[in-house]
DNA sequence: GGTCGATATTTTAAGCTTAAAATATCTCAT
DNA sequence: ATGAGATATTTTAAGCTTAAAATATCGACC
Protein backbone atom coordinates (compact mmCIF):
# COMPACT_ATOMS: atom_id res chain seq x y z
CA UNK A 1 0.00 0.00 0.00
CA UNK A 2 2.94 2.44 0.43
CA UNK A 3 5.08 1.97 -2.67
CA UNK A 4 5.02 4.29 -4.78
CA UNK A 5 1.75 4.96 -5.70
CA UNK A 6 2.23 8.02 -7.91
CA UNK A 7 5.48 7.59 -9.77
CA UNK A 8 6.13 9.28 -12.79
CA UNK A 9 5.05 7.04 -16.08
CA UNK A 10 8.15 5.78 -18.13
CA UNK A 11 8.44 6.17 -21.61
CA UNK A 12 6.89 2.70 -22.43
CA UNK A 13 4.56 2.62 -20.00
CA UNK A 14 3.19 6.39 -21.88
CA UNK A 15 3.73 4.47 -25.21
CA UNK A 16 0.81 2.31 -24.35
CA UNK A 17 -2.04 5.02 -22.94
CA UNK A 18 -4.07 6.29 -25.38
CA UNK A 19 -4.85 9.85 -26.64
CA UNK A 20 -6.63 10.77 -23.59
CA UNK A 21 -4.30 9.47 -21.24
CA UNK A 22 -6.14 6.49 -20.49
CA UNK A 23 -4.77 2.61 -19.75
CA UNK A 24 -5.48 0.08 -22.29
CA UNK A 25 -8.00 -1.50 -20.26
CA UNK A 26 -10.08 1.74 -19.32
CA UNK A 27 -10.33 2.43 -23.00
CA UNK A 28 -11.78 -1.60 -23.32
CA UNK A 29 -14.21 -0.75 -20.64
CA UNK A 30 -15.32 1.89 -22.02
CA UNK A 31 -15.66 0.79 -25.33
CA UNK A 32 -17.32 -2.06 -24.18
CA UNK A 33 -19.78 -0.47 -21.90
CA UNK A 34 -20.46 2.22 -24.88
CA UNK A 35 -21.38 -0.28 -27.48
CA UNK A 36 -23.75 -2.40 -24.88
CA UNK A 37 -25.95 0.38 -24.04
CA UNK A 38 -25.91 1.84 -27.58
CA UNK A 39 -27.32 -1.53 -28.69
CA UNK A 40 -29.67 -1.79 -25.25
CA UNK A 41 -31.19 1.87 -25.70
CA UNK A 42 -32.22 1.13 -29.08
CA UNK A 43 -33.83 -2.42 -28.30
CA UNK A 44 -35.71 -0.80 -25.58
CA UNK A 45 -36.67 2.09 -28.04
CA UNK A 46 -38.25 -0.20 -30.27
CA UNK A 47 -39.78 -2.76 -28.10
CA UNK A 48 -41.34 0.07 -26.85
CA UNK A 49 -42.54 1.54 -30.01
CA UNK A 50 -43.60 -1.49 -32.06
CA UNK A 51 -44.93 -3.93 -28.61
CA UNK A 52 -45.48 -0.89 -26.02
CA UNK A 53 -43.54 -3.16 -24.13
CA UNK A 54 -40.44 -2.57 -21.77
CA UNK A 55 -37.11 -4.74 -21.89
CA UNK A 56 -37.54 -6.00 -17.99
CA UNK A 57 -40.88 -7.36 -18.96
CA UNK A 58 -39.47 -8.54 -22.36
CA UNK A 59 -36.32 -10.20 -20.33
CA UNK A 60 -38.61 -11.94 -18.13
CA UNK A 61 -40.80 -13.34 -20.68
CA UNK A 62 -38.00 -14.70 -22.04
CA UNK A 63 -36.93 -16.77 -19.08
CA UNK A 64 -40.19 -17.98 -19.33
CA UNK A 65 -40.48 -18.96 -22.84
CA UNK A 66 -38.95 -22.86 -22.53
CA UNK A 67 -39.78 -23.24 -18.88
CA UNK A 68 -43.32 -25.55 -19.64
CA UNK A 69 -44.15 -26.16 -15.75
CA UNK A 70 -43.23 -22.61 -15.00
CA UNK A 71 -40.46 -21.24 -12.66
CA UNK A 72 -40.46 -19.76 -9.45
CA UNK A 73 -39.77 -16.42 -8.22
CA UNK A 74 -36.54 -16.71 -7.22
CA UNK A 75 -35.59 -18.90 -9.55
CA UNK A 76 -36.38 -16.41 -12.67
CA UNK A 77 -34.57 -13.48 -9.89
CA UNK A 78 -31.29 -15.66 -10.01
CA UNK A 79 -31.07 -16.15 -14.14
CA UNK A 80 -32.29 -12.51 -14.46
CA UNK A 81 -29.57 -11.40 -12.10
CA UNK A 82 -31.91 -9.06 -10.35
CA UNK A 83 -33.50 -8.71 -6.66
CA UNK A 84 -36.10 -10.39 -5.95
CA UNK A 85 -38.02 -7.25 -5.53
CA UNK A 86 -37.45 -6.31 -8.97
CA UNK A 87 -39.09 -9.78 -9.80
CA UNK A 88 -41.98 -9.21 -7.57
CA UNK A 89 -42.77 -6.12 -9.18
CA UNK A 90 -42.33 -7.21 -12.75
CA UNK A 91 -44.39 -10.05 -12.23
CA UNK A 92 -47.21 -7.87 -10.65
CA UNK A 93 -47.92 -5.92 -13.89
CA UNK A 94 -47.46 -8.89 -16.46
CA UNK A 95 -50.05 -10.73 -14.35
CA UNK A 96 -52.22 -7.80 -14.49
CA UNK A 97 -52.05 -7.63 -18.58
CA UNK A 98 -52.70 -11.16 -18.70
CA UNK A 99 -49.54 -12.17 -19.90
CA UNK A 100 -48.36 -14.60 -16.52
CA UNK A 101 -50.29 -16.42 -14.38
CA UNK A 102 -49.56 -17.34 -10.80
CA UNK A 103 -50.02 -20.16 -8.62
CA UNK A 104 -49.03 -21.48 -5.10
CA UNK A 105 -46.35 -23.87 -5.27
CA UNK A 106 -47.20 -27.58 -4.35
CA UNK A 107 -44.62 -28.17 -2.40
CA UNK A 108 -43.42 -25.17 -0.77
CA UNK A 109 -45.70 -23.08 0.54
CA UNK A 110 -43.69 -19.80 0.58
CA UNK A 111 -42.82 -19.78 -3.15
CA UNK A 112 -45.08 -18.86 -5.99
CA UNK A 113 -44.94 -20.53 -9.84
CA UNK A 114 -45.36 -18.00 -12.59
CA UNK A 115 -45.87 -19.37 -16.16
CA UNK A 116 -46.85 -17.93 -19.79
CA UNK A 117 -50.69 -17.61 -20.56
CA UNK A 118 -51.12 -18.43 -24.00
CA UNK A 119 -51.81 -14.41 -24.68
CA UNK A 120 -47.92 -14.18 -23.16
CA UNK A 121 -46.35 -17.25 -25.19
CA UNK A 122 -48.47 -15.42 -28.87
CA UNK A 123 -47.04 -11.76 -27.53
CA UNK A 124 -43.90 -13.39 -26.77
CA UNK A 125 -43.30 -15.19 -29.78
CA UNK A 126 -44.18 -12.27 -32.16
CA UNK A 127 -41.44 -9.71 -30.09
CA UNK A 128 -39.09 -12.19 -29.85
CA UNK A 129 -38.82 -12.78 -33.64
CA UNK A 130 -38.64 -9.33 -34.67
CA UNK A 131 -36.15 -8.50 -31.90
CA UNK A 132 -33.63 -11.77 -32.98
CA UNK A 133 -33.92 -9.52 -36.41
CA UNK A 134 -32.84 -6.37 -35.10
CA UNK A 135 -29.93 -8.24 -33.39
CA UNK A 136 -28.58 -10.05 -36.71
CA UNK A 137 -28.76 -6.50 -38.28
CA UNK A 138 -27.07 -5.00 -35.54
CA UNK A 139 -24.13 -6.99 -36.34
CA UNK A 140 -25.04 -7.61 -40.35
CA UNK A 141 -21.24 -6.10 -40.89
CA UNK A 142 -19.26 -8.77 -38.90
CA UNK A 143 -18.47 -11.79 -40.93
CA UNK A 144 -18.95 -15.42 -39.03
CA UNK A 145 -15.09 -15.14 -37.86
CA UNK A 146 -15.19 -11.82 -36.73
CA UNK A 147 -18.25 -12.98 -34.55
CA UNK A 148 -16.83 -16.52 -33.41
CA UNK A 149 -13.65 -14.29 -32.66
CA UNK A 150 -16.10 -11.63 -30.62
CA UNK A 151 -17.26 -15.08 -28.52
CA UNK A 152 -14.32 -16.17 -27.46
CA UNK A 153 -12.58 -13.02 -26.38
CA UNK A 154 -15.76 -11.99 -24.50
CA UNK A 155 -16.02 -15.49 -23.13
CA UNK A 156 -12.07 -15.05 -21.74
CA UNK A 157 -12.91 -11.43 -20.60
CA UNK A 158 -16.07 -12.80 -18.71
CA UNK A 159 -13.65 -15.45 -16.59
CA UNK A 160 -11.04 -12.60 -15.88
CA UNK A 161 -13.62 -10.57 -14.50
CA UNK A 162 -15.35 -13.39 -12.45
CA UNK A 163 -11.72 -13.84 -11.13
CA UNK A 164 -10.87 -10.61 -10.61
CA UNK A 165 -14.37 -9.86 -8.20
CA UNK A 166 -13.69 -13.02 -6.61
CA UNK A 167 -9.74 -12.05 -5.72
CA UNK A 168 -11.13 -9.55 -2.82
CA UNK A 169 -13.01 -12.14 -1.53
CA UNK B 1 -44.92 -9.39 -43.96
CA UNK B 2 -46.06 -11.85 -46.27
CA UNK B 3 -43.31 -14.13 -47.14
CA UNK B 4 -42.81 -17.25 -45.04
CA UNK B 5 -42.00 -15.83 -41.70
CA UNK B 6 -41.60 -19.44 -39.83
CA UNK B 7 -40.13 -21.78 -42.45
CA UNK B 8 -38.83 -24.91 -41.12
CA UNK B 9 -34.78 -23.80 -40.78
CA UNK B 10 -32.44 -26.22 -43.55
CA UNK B 11 -29.79 -28.34 -41.93
CA UNK B 12 -27.01 -26.12 -42.65
CA UNK B 13 -28.66 -22.81 -40.55
CA UNK B 14 -29.75 -25.33 -37.91
CA UNK B 15 -25.72 -25.83 -37.61
CA UNK B 16 -25.06 -22.37 -37.05
CA UNK B 17 -27.50 -22.12 -34.26
CA UNK B 18 -26.36 -22.83 -30.58
CA UNK B 19 -27.32 -25.12 -28.11
CA UNK B 20 -30.25 -22.93 -26.91
CA UNK B 21 -31.12 -22.85 -30.74
CA UNK B 22 -30.24 -19.14 -30.73
CA UNK B 23 -28.55 -17.37 -33.92
CA UNK B 24 -24.74 -16.51 -33.24
CA UNK B 25 -25.67 -13.11 -33.25
CA UNK B 26 -28.05 -13.13 -30.79
CA UNK B 27 -25.55 -14.97 -27.85
CA UNK B 28 -22.93 -12.58 -29.03
CA UNK B 29 -25.22 -9.86 -27.56
CA UNK B 30 -26.33 -12.11 -24.50
CA UNK B 31 -22.93 -12.47 -23.74
CA UNK B 32 -21.59 -8.80 -24.54
CA UNK B 33 -24.72 -7.62 -22.32
CA UNK B 34 -23.97 -10.42 -19.63
CA UNK B 35 -20.04 -8.88 -19.19
CA UNK B 36 -21.08 -4.95 -19.53
CA UNK B 37 -23.45 -5.72 -16.73
CA UNK B 38 -21.07 -7.87 -14.99
CA UNK B 39 -18.41 -4.91 -14.69
CA UNK B 40 -20.84 -2.59 -14.30
CA UNK B 41 -22.48 -3.97 -11.25
CA UNK B 42 -19.18 -4.57 -9.26
CA UNK B 43 -18.22 -1.44 -10.56
CA UNK B 44 -21.19 0.48 -8.77
CA UNK B 45 -21.18 -1.89 -5.58
CA UNK B 46 -17.17 -0.78 -4.82
CA UNK B 47 -17.84 2.74 -5.23
CA UNK B 48 -20.53 2.60 -2.73
CA UNK B 49 -18.61 0.54 -0.55
CA UNK B 50 -15.72 2.72 -0.64
CA UNK B 51 -16.73 6.06 -1.29
CA UNK B 52 -20.56 6.02 -0.77
CA UNK B 53 -21.10 7.84 -4.59
CA UNK B 54 -23.64 6.47 -7.16
CA UNK B 55 -22.00 6.04 -10.71
CA UNK B 56 -24.18 8.33 -12.43
CA UNK B 57 -22.47 10.97 -10.33
CA UNK B 58 -18.90 9.06 -10.96
CA UNK B 59 -19.47 9.50 -14.27
CA UNK B 60 -20.44 13.16 -14.34
CA UNK B 61 -17.65 14.18 -12.76
CA UNK B 62 -15.70 12.38 -14.82
CA UNK B 63 -17.53 14.01 -17.52
CA UNK B 64 -15.94 17.63 -16.13
CA UNK B 65 -12.43 16.47 -14.67
CA UNK B 66 -10.41 17.88 -18.00
CA UNK B 67 -13.63 21.19 -18.49
CA UNK B 68 -10.68 23.68 -16.71
CA UNK B 69 -13.34 26.17 -17.54
CA UNK B 70 -16.65 24.06 -17.43
CA UNK B 71 -19.43 22.45 -19.30
CA UNK B 72 -22.86 23.25 -20.28
CA UNK B 73 -25.89 20.99 -19.01
CA UNK B 74 -26.40 20.28 -22.12
CA UNK B 75 -22.85 19.44 -23.12
CA UNK B 76 -22.58 16.95 -20.32
CA UNK B 77 -25.88 15.75 -21.33
CA UNK B 78 -24.67 14.86 -24.64
CA UNK B 79 -21.29 13.44 -24.11
CA UNK B 80 -22.99 11.06 -21.30
CA UNK B 81 -25.82 10.61 -23.71
CA UNK B 82 -28.67 10.96 -21.00
CA UNK B 83 -31.34 13.06 -21.21
CA UNK B 84 -31.45 16.78 -19.76
CA UNK B 85 -33.73 16.14 -17.52
CA UNK B 86 -31.32 13.50 -15.91
CA UNK B 87 -28.30 15.74 -15.85
CA UNK B 88 -30.31 18.39 -13.48
CA UNK B 89 -30.86 15.96 -10.98
CA UNK B 90 -27.48 14.84 -10.75
CA UNK B 91 -26.17 18.24 -11.30
CA UNK B 92 -28.41 19.18 -8.10
CA UNK B 93 -27.15 16.59 -6.19
CA UNK B 94 -23.62 17.35 -6.46
CA UNK B 95 -24.30 20.68 -6.14
CA UNK B 96 -25.33 20.36 -2.45
CA UNK B 97 -22.60 17.83 -1.51
CA UNK B 98 -19.93 20.67 -2.37
CA UNK B 99 -18.53 18.71 -5.25
CA UNK B 100 -20.02 21.05 -8.60
CA UNK B 101 -20.23 24.86 -8.47
CA UNK B 102 -22.91 26.54 -10.97
CA UNK B 103 -22.94 29.60 -12.96
CA UNK B 104 -24.90 31.61 -15.01
CA UNK B 105 -23.16 31.50 -18.53
CA UNK B 106 -22.18 35.45 -19.62
CA UNK B 107 -22.99 34.88 -23.61
CA UNK B 108 -26.09 32.53 -23.51
CA UNK B 109 -28.70 33.36 -20.36
CA UNK B 110 -30.40 30.13 -20.99
CA UNK B 111 -27.07 28.15 -20.46
CA UNK B 112 -25.53 27.14 -16.73
CA UNK B 113 -21.83 26.34 -16.89
CA UNK B 114 -21.15 23.53 -13.78
CA UNK B 115 -17.50 23.24 -12.52
CA UNK B 116 -15.59 20.73 -10.13
CA UNK B 117 -14.74 22.30 -7.23
CA UNK B 118 -11.96 21.84 -5.29
CA UNK B 119 -13.10 19.31 -3.18
CA UNK B 120 -15.11 17.84 -6.30
CA UNK B 121 -11.43 17.38 -8.22
CA UNK B 122 -9.61 16.17 -4.70
CA UNK B 123 -12.46 13.29 -4.79
CA UNK B 124 -12.51 12.27 -8.29
CA UNK B 125 -8.66 11.99 -8.29
CA UNK B 126 -9.18 9.57 -5.58
CA UNK B 127 -11.85 7.31 -7.04
CA UNK B 128 -10.96 7.37 -10.45
CA UNK B 129 -7.21 6.15 -8.79
CA UNK B 130 -8.92 2.88 -7.84
CA UNK B 131 -11.48 2.91 -10.27
CA UNK B 132 -8.57 2.55 -12.82
CA UNK B 133 -7.15 -0.29 -11.19
CA UNK B 134 -10.55 -2.39 -10.46
CA UNK B 135 -11.02 -2.08 -14.62
CA UNK B 136 -7.38 -3.20 -15.21
CA UNK B 137 -7.85 -5.97 -12.76
CA UNK B 138 -10.76 -7.16 -14.52
CA UNK B 139 -9.03 -7.59 -17.34
CA UNK B 140 -6.03 -8.97 -16.19
CA UNK B 141 -5.93 -12.09 -17.38
CA UNK B 142 -6.05 -10.50 -20.97
CA UNK B 143 -2.90 -10.09 -23.00
CA UNK B 144 -1.90 -7.22 -24.56
CA UNK B 145 -2.62 -8.98 -28.11
CA UNK B 146 -6.48 -9.94 -27.09
CA UNK B 147 -6.46 -6.71 -25.27
CA UNK B 148 -5.78 -4.95 -29.36
CA UNK B 149 -8.36 -7.66 -30.69
CA UNK B 150 -11.07 -6.93 -28.23
CA UNK B 151 -10.84 -3.16 -28.82
CA UNK B 152 -10.70 -3.62 -32.88
CA UNK B 153 -13.46 -6.24 -33.06
CA UNK B 154 -16.01 -3.59 -30.92
CA UNK B 155 -15.46 -0.90 -32.75
CA UNK B 156 -16.14 -2.87 -36.18
CA UNK B 157 -19.49 -3.63 -33.82
CA UNK B 158 -20.27 -0.57 -32.69
CA UNK B 159 -19.76 0.93 -36.54
CA UNK B 160 -22.13 -1.88 -37.64
CA UNK B 161 -24.81 -1.19 -34.95
CA UNK B 162 -24.67 2.15 -35.56
CA UNK B 163 -25.38 1.88 -39.31
CA UNK B 164 -28.21 -0.79 -38.60
CA UNK B 165 -30.05 1.41 -36.63
CA UNK B 166 -29.78 4.73 -39.13
CA UNK B 167 -30.35 1.89 -41.84
CA UNK B 168 -34.45 2.32 -40.52
CA UNK B 169 -34.27 6.16 -40.73
C1' DG C 1 -38.32 45.75 -34.58
C1' DG C 2 -41.02 41.59 -34.62
C1' DT C 3 -41.75 36.80 -35.31
C1' DC C 4 -40.74 31.99 -35.64
C1' DG C 5 -38.22 27.92 -35.16
C1' DA C 6 -34.30 26.17 -32.49
C1' DT C 7 -31.97 25.44 -28.20
C1' DA C 8 -31.25 25.19 -22.81
C1' DT C 9 -33.19 23.88 -18.84
C1' DT C 10 -36.60 22.28 -15.52
C1' DT C 11 -40.60 19.79 -14.12
C1' DT C 12 -43.60 15.86 -13.98
C1' DA C 13 -45.25 11.22 -14.20
C1' DA C 14 -44.17 6.59 -14.83
C1' DG C 15 -41.24 2.84 -14.39
C1' DC C 16 -36.98 0.25 -13.07
C1' DT C 17 -33.66 -1.07 -9.51
C1' DT C 18 -31.55 -1.98 -5.24
C1' DA C 19 -30.59 -2.86 -0.25
C1' DA C 20 -32.53 -3.70 3.87
C1' DA C 21 -36.12 -4.98 6.84
C1' DA C 22 -40.16 -7.73 7.74
C1' DT C 23 -42.91 -12.24 7.22
C1' DA C 24 -43.61 -16.72 6.44
C1' DT C 25 -42.08 -21.21 5.76
C1' DC C 26 -38.75 -24.82 5.41
C1' DT C 27 -34.89 -27.99 6.80
C1' DC C 28 -32.13 -30.23 9.67
C1' DA C 29 -29.46 -31.41 13.61
C1' DT C 30 -30.23 -32.54 18.13
C1' DA D 1 -40.42 -32.59 18.42
C1' DT D 2 -38.00 -28.30 18.50
C1' DG D 3 -35.22 -24.53 17.74
C1' DA D 4 -31.85 -22.25 14.66
C1' DG D 5 -30.45 -20.90 10.50
C1' DA D 6 -31.67 -20.87 5.61
C1' DT D 7 -34.76 -19.66 1.95
C1' DA D 8 -38.97 -17.30 -0.58
C1' DT D 9 -41.35 -13.37 -1.00
C1' DT D 10 -42.97 -8.68 -0.19
C1' DT D 11 -42.51 -4.04 1.31
C1' DT D 12 -40.20 0.32 1.74
C1' DA D 13 -37.21 4.14 0.86
C1' DA D 14 -33.96 6.11 -2.06
C1' DG D 15 -32.15 6.95 -6.39
C1' DC D 16 -31.77 6.71 -11.53
C1' DT D 17 -33.92 7.28 -16.06
C1' DT D 18 -36.84 8.69 -19.66
C1' DA D 19 -40.35 11.15 -22.57
C1' DA D 20 -43.11 14.85 -22.81
C1' DA D 21 -44.66 19.26 -21.58
C1' DA D 22 -43.63 23.84 -19.95
C1' DT D 23 -40.46 28.11 -19.75
C1' DA D 24 -37.15 31.01 -21.16
C1' DT D 25 -33.96 32.70 -24.34
C1' DC D 26 -31.56 32.90 -28.69
C1' DG D 27 -30.79 33.78 -33.61
C1' DA D 28 -32.02 34.69 -37.99
C1' DC D 29 -34.96 36.28 -41.32
C1' DC D 30 -38.36 39.65 -43.03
Amino acid sequence: MDDAPALPLDAETMAHEAENGHKAELRLWLRLLTLSNLIEAEIRRRLRERFDVTLPRFDLMAQLERAEEGMTLSEVSRRMMVSNGNVTGLVETLVASGHLERHQSPKDRRSQVIRLTALGRRDFARMAAEHQEWIASFFADLDEGEIERLMTLLGRAKASVRRAKGDTV
